[in-house]
DNA sequence: CGGAATCCATAACGATACTG
DNA sequence: CAGTATCGTTATGGATTCCG
């Protein structure tokens, strides 16, 4: 047994390591991205506005090695590449869920706080 | 009406938004510290280990920004601060409990797949 | 005590060019 | 098509010093 690691600072605690994936700019878009079925590397692409063929391949390749995404490489020229989300990396999408509608239901006041608290400065 | 900001790489996006403060290596932790009730400055610094007084004192002021967290100045010399989670500030704690417990059912299957994936190369 | 200001190292990211 | 490699920029966080 080691020391029990529910601390988000230190980087076994698994609550930072889902942070550490989720915080970056392009995981949960991806995620998202596939949550209705496969879809081929210029698919993705084409459809998450602004990415790189750089951050898109190394986000990818990040969620294949935590088994949340699976590549397929069917053979043929010129090379076609399938991702699609695990069963893990669907069952991911519930607390992205509630993420989602926390921010929906409390961002507008979330925006207005700073409005007012710019204006005080 | 603006445009639909349901696109998580918009800035304007609530989920974009709300990952861009999560996603950071402190406000869950300062979340999570404030949880049970007010704390002062150097009481939270203490509680977690790490951080330097520079990224609390960025963090608080955040989260007070965006109306999560209250600071309240007691003018004693030396100087009294206390913060704590507004309602909002304590709603925000579901989501992230969701986070946890996803990331504590299924982490260790990702801690796996990380092994097997890296050993594969 | 609770900061603010400054400097510095590193990591994250984007743009571009090249390849099987 | 689906990458890899390299480079430059920016964002992020830590250490240190100073202040009311």
């Amino acid at each position: 047994m080691t020391e029990p690691q529910w601390d988000p600072y230190n980087r076994d605690c698994p609550t930072r390591q889902m942070l550490d994936r989720i915080g970056d700019r392009w995981t949960v878009l991806i995620v998202g991205t596939l949550a209705d079925g496969p879809l081929r590397f210029g698919e993705i692409a084409r459809r998450i506005d602004g990415i790189s063929q750089k951050m898109l391949t190394q986000t990818l390749r990040g969620l294949e090695r935590d088994g949340l995404v699976e590549r397929t490489l069917y053979p043929q020229v010129p090379p076609r590449v399938e991702y699609e989300l695990t069963d893990a990396g669907h069952t991911l999408r519930e607390p992205l869920k509630a993420l989602e509608e926390w921010a929906a239901a409390h961002m507008a006041t979330v925006i207005a706080a700073r409005s007012e608290y710019d204006q005080a400065v």
